[in-house]
DNA sequence: TTTAAAATTTAGGTAAATCTAAAAATTAAA
DNA sequence: TTTAATTTTTAGATTTACCTAAATTTTAAA
């Protein structure tokens, strides 16, 4: 049996491994859960000897097959459920987080099943995220950050890579919501800020906030 | 904070109270959650620290206005979540229960309400067991325990007072269900089992059955 | 009403998941 | 390439929720 800790180490491995093709360090993993580098190094090695993930002491760790087997269906559960919230719940968007949190790790293969049925297949949650389907496939995403738009181009945001309240919050006060139209208009190399119109109104983005929007072109 | 094992305490002695006048035994308590009289010990004094229960050593316990209304408020989520899995999601009313026992300790009280509202309401679960509503109050109950009910009279099956899996499936392979039409044949003193015809069909079932069967007379 | 049985509590211990402080290994800088 | 800084691990504690075994209290029986 996998419990709860383990699943929340799982999947911020699995998180942390989508920036980067290398081992997770124990640092990356304690800031990530906010917990302690040792606290983490105990972590690993109950998490090894249940081969759910493959480490080298002081090099990080990598998840094993089953290790991300398991990651991506609590990722799965977890945008299920913020589907849940929004669409039948009428929850904002920002407000999910916290519970599909807490609703992820609830344990019954037929639940997720059933859930999955009830709201139609979705492939994406609230905050546009690909959800992986029943075989842990994820859909494919036509989408770029917009950190990465060249200057001119034009797209509209179609998700974005981080769903925690107060960044949300922000794009809301932004009026910055899925469906929205964005154009670059300036890169400013100092910080890799953004100049961009939202909807024909300009605004000024830092770098942070234009590497978690994810734009489809037209 | 109240813990995940502190509110499954809660919801035993409420369980419990309902059968009886008394203080709540240690050993009930064990009984009830399937572990040992020292363990309970323990988290009874844990329980009293946080006045959620009052407590005299040897003498047992008893919820506290707080501690009810904690325990009132997970029954009430575990019922709900039991409309939705069955209304919604197709599930059977003799496999919701497990899955209740999880749900019922999500934290958001916004997500309780949201879902009282989607689910229309309802007063009682797919077990015809009473939902208590927002302030804690239980819909009146019209029913009887098949038990209470005098030889020769009849009534629907409305309710049962236990929701565990075989029991329910005994029910089922008795082609007992909600809305099933029940008469009482013969009482046996001896064992205080009943004769009774189900449909029309004649059986024979235990007193533990009959207590947990509610009835409601035309 | 004394004694035996049953129920309950206490004492001491374990596993999970955390922590702080110190030691060891790795990386970066002079 | 030696040293300093950073990262990671180890050692030793703590809290929660359990456990067993022994002691204590209550209840029931003789």
């Amino acid at each position: 049996m996998i419990t709860l800790a383990e699943e929340n180490y799982l999947k911020a491995i699995l998180k942390l491994s989508k920036n980067s093709e290398n081992s997770i360090s124990t640092n990356a993993i304690a800031d990530e859960l906010e917990t302690k580098a040792s606290s983490v190094t105990d972590m690993i090695k109950k998490l090894t000897d249940k081969q759910l993930v493959d480490y080298v002491p002081y090099r990080g760790v990598n998840l094993s097959k089953s290790g991300l087997n398991k990651a991506i269906e609590i990722v799965r559960k977890h945008r299920l459920w913020e589907v849940f919230l929004v669409t039948k719940l009428q929850f904002k968007w920002d407000e999910v987080h916290y519970i599909a949190e807490q609703l992820e790790h609830i344990k019954s293969q037929k639940l997720v099943d059933a859930l999955d049925t009830y709201l139609g297949y979705p492939q994406h949650d609230p905050h546009g995220e690909p959800i992986p389907n029943k075989d842990g496939q994820f859909p494919k995403s036509f989408s770029k950050r917009l950190s990465e738009l060249e200057k001119g181009s034009s797209g509209q945001v179609v998700g974005v890579s981080q769903d925690n309240q107060s960044f949300l919050q922000y794009l809301n006060s932004l009026k910055i919501t899925l469906g929205t139209s964005i154009r670059v208009i300036q890169k400013i190399d100092f910080d890799n800020s953004l100049e961009i119109t939202i909807n024909n109104e300009s605004a000024h983005i830092s770098n942070d906030v234009a590497r978690n929007l994810l734009i489809k072109q037209k």
